[in-house]
DNA sequence: GTATGTGAACGCTTTCACAGCT
DNA sequence: AGCTGTGAAAGCGTTCACATAC
């Protein structure tokens, strides 16, 4: 049974922390603005504020790439747009490949922030057969049993899987075997890939989830005890000695 | 000028860590599939390879729920189901806005996922007067004018945007007049929102990025002195110096 | 015997606060 | 005077390893 290496587990590449990594294409947002307004240069403070972080984090992350800034003036806008580019690997491109062509396959692939910075849909891959030949964003969808051809003849090494999840496992696994090492994965499912494999997911249901949860605290914050019917709770099969917190399992349960 | 705070600073709620909270949907998704195959009870050890973390995370995860579990046993399925569906808020039933309805948004609409457990597609809003009444996913659009009372009679409380990045902002402004206090964003924007109000945000270029940057990492991995031709690089505008590791601009610029 | 629940150790991330340049 | 770059401290999250309960 495949075990499947999800993310990265601390192999940490020439010493740059995933943290300040995740952060890095926020960065390179808010300095593509300021760049497109002309701005010269900017201070760690105002980039902060336009990335969405605090100032004092901005300077940790941007001194592990190295020493890019001026002191008492600030940071080169372009000068740093083309070092984060570099350091993410932007400054090639990327063809990819997108498999599973439903409703968020084909919103993906029209997708305009896609092509706009190094990546490209070199692929659209769909079971379907009725699908193939049919262009969607203007790319005509190629079918599955092609998929190993097309991911070597593109030289795809990122692929993006749209499909039910049923098919996400399958899909990756072909993924793989064409060469492809890094996975972004849409469908609700724990894919498992060899080492040296990367895979981030997206997930729909699961931001919802969460959302919820902090929802609810704000929500209970003031009603304590709530006078909402609790939905029927399914019993326990072994009826042992719980110690739960206070939102246990109401002791009578529904006949 | 408001700052917005994204995420959770710190607040935990009543000692669940966000790192667990984020992994709930997980074991939820993990226990559905073993219910409905009507396993009765599972091992940490199974739940957590069929989740894709490690056992150790997994119990340590549900302490912080509580001891529902029976040493030298296990989990009973159904019980934790309900538990970690409780825990998350999802006994009851969420209705959801999604403004902005291109292609993203309603391939959200007719996301199947999205109802299955506990969120409802309560409305749909945009702004171009062409869409107004035109039904997607069985839902009729309104119009953006109309936000204010679609979200109250509603009892909207959770929003998620689809718009252009530009629109983002505004949006996100007058859906946390109305009444919302989360938000999931698909605009590749930053958002202000005031203390109290929660916003995840979904990106796949960001995501993107992250993995060229690994993919990058693994291509230069034995190829040290690469042979392609670097983008030309912008000069820096102060020419001081710099202490950047090997990486470094090119010491000759293109004329 | 077997598998959970959890203090303790460890490592990563964030924040602080100030030395070091310009 | 002003702002970056960075050690040191504090805070979280993960992993270990074993006492505890069945």
């Amino acid at each position: 049974m495949a075990t499947g290496r999800t993310h990265r587990p601390a192999t940490r590449s020439r010493g740059i922390p995933e943290a300040t990594v995740a952060r890095l294409p926020l960065y390179l947002r808010a300095l593509t603005a300021l760049s497109e307004r002309s701005v010269p240069t900017v201070s760690s403070e105002e980039l902060a504020t336009a990335a969405g972080v605090n100032s004092a984090k901005l300077r940790k992350d941007f001194s592990y790439l190295g020493s890019y800034g001026t002191r008492g003036v600030g940071y080169d806008v372009e000068y740093l747009v083309y070092q984060i580019s570099r350091e993410l690997g932007l400054t090639q491109d990327w063809p990819v490949a997108i498999v599973g062509i439903g409703n968020l396959g084909a919103a993906l692939a029209n997708y305009g922030g896609f092509a706009s910075r190094g990546f490209r849909v070199a692929a659209l891959i769909d079971a379907d057969p009725a699908m193939a030949g049919t262009p969607v964003a203007g790319i005509a969808v190629q079918h599955t049993d092609d998929l190993d051809r097309i991911i070597s003849d593109n030289g795809v090494s990122i692929g993006v899987i749209t499909t039910p999840p049923g098919a996400a496992q399958q899909v990756c696994d072909r993924l793989v075997a064409a060469g492809v090492t890094s996975i972004l994965n849409f469908a609700p499912t724990v894919l498992s890939v060899p080492e040296g494999v990367d895979v981030r997911k997206v997930d729909l249901s699961i931001e919802l989830q969460i959302l919820a949860f902090h929802e609810q605290r704000k929500a209970g914050e003031d009603a304590s005890a709530d006078g909402e019917d609790p939905e029927a709770p399914p019993m326990r099969a072994t009826p042992a000695s719980r110690k739960g917190p206070d939102g246990d399992m109401p002791a009578v349960m529904p006949a």
